[in-house]
DNA sequence: ACGGTGACACCAG
DNA sequence: TCTGGTGCCACCG
């Protein structure tokens, strides 16, 4: 059995360039539909210059809610996305109608 | 074994 | 739309 972390981390790497997700939708995905948070924490092990495109995570709302004190930054994460295109607001917020990946 | 913690989700106001 | 409170659960000391 895998752990938690590394279906998640199996998973992020798995999210297509140019589409985000939310912490939920890669809990779901590993089977824990409750455990976003511990998606987050996961995340934060990681930073910028990662092979995990961690940057395409954001929470329900598509927007970055890095706090601080971790790794990387909002500012970090909204170049790495401007960079595939994906367009982040003044308030790090994403259109997720848009640029969320829906699984099948 | 147990309680604190938290890149969240969801609901009420 | 935004804020605050609550639920949740994997991980760590």
């Amino acid at each position: 059995m895998r752990s938690f972390k590394e279906a998640v981390l199996d998973f992020v790497k798995s999210i297509p360039k140019g589409k985000v997700v939310s912490y939920g939708q890669v809990a779901a995905a590993v089977g824990s539909p409750r455990a976003a948070r511990q998606v987050g924490a996961v995340l934060g092990q990681l930073y910028s210059l990662s092979s995990v495109p961690w940057w395409r995570v954001v929470n329900s709302q598509g927007v970055i809610s890095i706090k601080g004190n971790w790794a990387a930054t909002k500012e970090q994460q909204k170049a790495l996305l401007l960079k595939e295109n994906i367009k982040v607001n003044e308030s790090f917020k994403i259109e997720m109608q848009k640029f969320g990946w829906k699984m099948k």
